[in-house]
DNA sequence: CATGAATGAGGTTTCATTCAT
DNA sequence: TATGAATGAAACCTCATTCAT
C-alpha cells in the first residue's frame, strides 16, 4: 500500500542457511512474546519479515519449526554456558560459577530461555501427549551426574543420590530463571549466590568451599 | 423424546454447583491429558458428559473457565497440604513434613498439578502476554516467607533472605513434582526425603534437626 | 451488508438429516459443474446456503462428504432404474428397457452421473492412489453377471464370458451418459435404440428379441 | 560450483526439444500416479529430475503443460495403432484388428492412456468448465465415421447411424483399456476377441467376418 | 435447564508462479 | 540456460461462541 520508493528492494534472496537463522530467531522471539499458542506462523513470518510460505518451504512444519527452534536454543545455552566454565575446578566451585553464569543467562538469552519452557510445555503429537519430555533432558542430566559423581569421588559433595542432586540442581536452575523472566527488578546475582550457599549448604562436605560469606558449622 | 423409562443412563437433573464442579473436573482432566491447547470445549463438554452450550452457559469464555479450574485446584492443593501439617512445629520439622506431603500430591491429586502448569503457561490476554503471574503466586510466597521468618526467629533457619528461600522452595516443589510426573517409577517418598536434606543442609541451622538419617558436621 | 430487511430468518435450524441431504445436494451440483478439485467447501457451503463450517460439521472432511456424495447418488440411480425394470422378462428385453431407462437417467440425474464420474477419477487416498475402485462396482457387475448368465440359461444370449458382457454392457451405458453430457442436442432415445441393436446382435441368439425393426438373419 | 570431474550423475545440457521431451514424460507418469490434482509442479519437476523454474519456462503455465501432454499422447497413441493397421482392408476386418491393437497399448502406453483420462476429466477452464471437450475427440470420431461408411459403402457393415457406431465402438474401446487398468491380471486378447464378437454381431452384415471361432446363424 | 445447530474467524499447509542470480 | 528463493492466494479444518428450540 503505502510501498515508499526507493526503500529498498522487496524480494531479497539470502542463502538457506541465513534465512534458516533468521526465521528460528523469530520464532523464538515471538514464542518468548506471544505463547506457544500465540505463535502462528503468520506472526513469526511477520517478524522475520517474510512471507507466510517460506516458513513452511524451509521447516515442513510448525512442530519441526518448533522442534528446532528448541535444539537450536539449547545448543546456544549450552555453548554459552560452557565456554566460561572451568569444569576441572573442585566440583563445589564449578556448582557455584555455573550458577552465576546460568544468572548471566537471563541477560544474554532470555528469549530462548523462555521460548524453550513454552515449547516444551505447548509441543504435543497428535494424540495430545507431550512431544517433548525427559528423553530431551537425558543428555543434560547425564552430564550433571557424571559433575556430582566426580564432586563425591573427591570428597567435596556428600554421598547422596546424584540422581536426586542432579533434578534438585537443574529446578532450582529453572527456578531463579522463570523467576527473573517474571520479576525483572530482582538481582540476580545476588539470588544466584544465595541459592549456591542453599545448594552446597545442601551438597556439600565443606559448606564453604568457594562461598565468600559463609561461616560453616564451627 | 418420550425418555422410556431403563433406557440407558437416564442424564440426571444437577443441581447448579454440582454442574460446575462436574464440568470443572472435566476441565482439569482434559488439561492434564491434552495440554492447554488441545483442551478444546468440544473435550471438555464430552467428558463431562454435558453438552458444549452448558459449558459456556455455566463459565461465560474458555478463558473464564480456566480460571476457575486454577483457582478451584490451587484451593483444593492448599486444603489438602494445610490439612496435615502442624504448623506450630518448629519450622525445620514443618519443612520436611511439608515436602512429604507435596510427594503425597502427586498420588493424589496428579492432574491439579499437570492441569496447573499448563493453564499457567497457556492463558493468555488478548494481547498475548501471560493472564496469570507472579501476582498469582503471592499469596503462598507470603505465607512462606512468614514461615521462613518466624524460623529465623527462633533460631532454627539461617539468616537468609526470605524472598530468596521462598522461591527456591517453593521451585524445589515444582521440579519434583514435575520430575515426578515425567518418571511415574521414581520413589517420591524418597526423593523428598533428600531433598529435605539438601534444603534444609542449606537453610538450617542445625541440618540434623527433623531428620532421620544425617550425620551433621561432627 | 445489502441483508434486505424482512428477508427471513438468517439462520435456519433444520433436523441434521435435511441439512445433510441439503448439503449433499448442493455437492453433488458443485462437482458436476466445476469438476471435483473445482468443488472447494467453499462453494459447496454457498450452494447449500450455508456456512464453510457446517459441511465440515456433518461431514467430517471433503474426502468424507465425496464418498458419501458417491454413495447416495449411486443409491439414488439404483432405486430410479431398478423401480420401472420388469426384471423377470425375457432378458434381452431386460436389456433393452435397461437401455433406454438409462436414458432417461440423463435427463432426471444429469448432475448425479457427471458429479459420480468427477469424484471417481477425483477422489484419492493420501499416498495418490485412488480411493474408489473396481471394488465399488463389483456390486453392480455382479447383478449384472447374473442377468446375463440367466439369459445364457434360458437360451437367449450367447455363450459369451459373462464378465466381458459386464464390462461391455456397463460400459456402453457410461459411454452413452457420457456422450450425453457433452452432446446435449442428440436424440437419446434413439441412441439407446441403436446401442440395443448393436448390443444385442452381438449378444442375443435371436437379435430380433424385443427389438422393433430389426431384420435378421434370414 | 567447481563442477568436478566424477562427482557424480553429472546433469546434461540438453536440447530445448529433449528437454521438453523430457517433461512432458514425467508429467504423463505423475498424473498416471497421482492424478490430475496430486500432479503438482513440484513433483513433476522432481520426477524430470529438473528445477521447478525450468517447468514453468518451457510451458509457461499449468494448464499449458498439461494441454501438451494430452496432445502429444493422443499423437502417440494415433500413430502407434495406425502403424499396424491396414486400412485398405475390409472394414469388419480393420475393426477387430483396431481392438486387438487397443488392447496392446494397455501394454505399450499405459500411463498415457491414464494420464489422457485424468487430464480430460481434471483440466478445467477459469470459470469452471472443462477444457477439453468433444471438439478434442471430434477428428477421431470423424475419421472413425469415415470407416464405418466405407463399410456400409462395400456391404460389410450394416445401415446403422454412423456417429452412434463411432461413439459406441470408441466407447467399448475405452471401457475396456479402463478395465484392464484396474485389474491387471484380465487377458486383454481374449477381451479384445470378445468384444469384436458382440460388436461386429451387431454392426457387421456378416458376423463372420474376420473371426476366428464364430458360428453365424444357421 | 439443556441441547446442538450454526457461524465465522483464524490456523496450517500446499502450490502455481515470478524473478534474482 | 537453469536454479531455487520467495510470494501470496486459496484450500481444508478446528473451534469458541451464539442462539433457536
Amino acid at each position: 500500500m503505502s510501498d515508499p520508493p526507493g526503500a529498498g528492494p522487496r524480494r531479497r534472496r539470502l542463502s538457506e542457511a541465513e534465512r534458516r537463522e533468521q526465521i528460528l530467531r523469530a520464532t523464538v522471539e515471538v514464542v518468548a512474546r506471544y505463547g506457544y499458542d500465540g505463535a502462528s506462523l503468520g506472526r513469526v513470518a511477520e517478524q522475520a519479515g517474510v512471507s507466510k510460505g517460506l516458513v513452511s518451504h524451509y521447516f515442513g512444519s510448525k512442530d519441526d519449526l518448533m522442534v528446532e527452534a528448541v535444539t537450536g536454543s539449547v545448543r546456544a545455552l549450552r555453548e554459552s554456558i560452557a565456554a566460561q566454565l572451568d569444569l576441572s575446578a573442585p566440583v563445589p566451585e564449578v556448582i557455584r560459577a555455573a550458577l552465576r553464569r546460568a544468572a548471566d543467562l537471563h541477560r544474554t538469552h532470555r528469549a530462548e530461555l523462555t521460548a524453550m519452557a513454552q515449547i516444551v510445555h505447548g509441543l504435543r503429537l497428535p494424540d495430545g501427549s507431550p512431544r517433548l519430555g525427559p528423553a530431551d533432558y537425558e543428555e543434560t542430566h547425564e552430564a550433571q551426574r557424571r559433575l556430582f559423581a566426580r564432586g563425591q569421588d573427591e570428597g567435596s559433595l556428600r554421598p547422596l543420590d546424584v540422581h536426586v542432586l542432579a533434578v534438585v540442581y537443574q529446578g532450582a536452575v529453572d527456578t531463579m530463571l522463570g523467576h527473573a523472566a517474571t520479576h525483572p527488578d530482582v538481582d540476580l546475582d545476588r539470588f544466584a549466590d544465595t541459592l549456591a550457599d542453599v545448594l552446597l549448604g545442601g551438597m556439600a562436605v565443606d559448606p564453604t568451599d568457594g562461598a565468600p560469606g559463609r561461616s560453616g558449622c564451627g
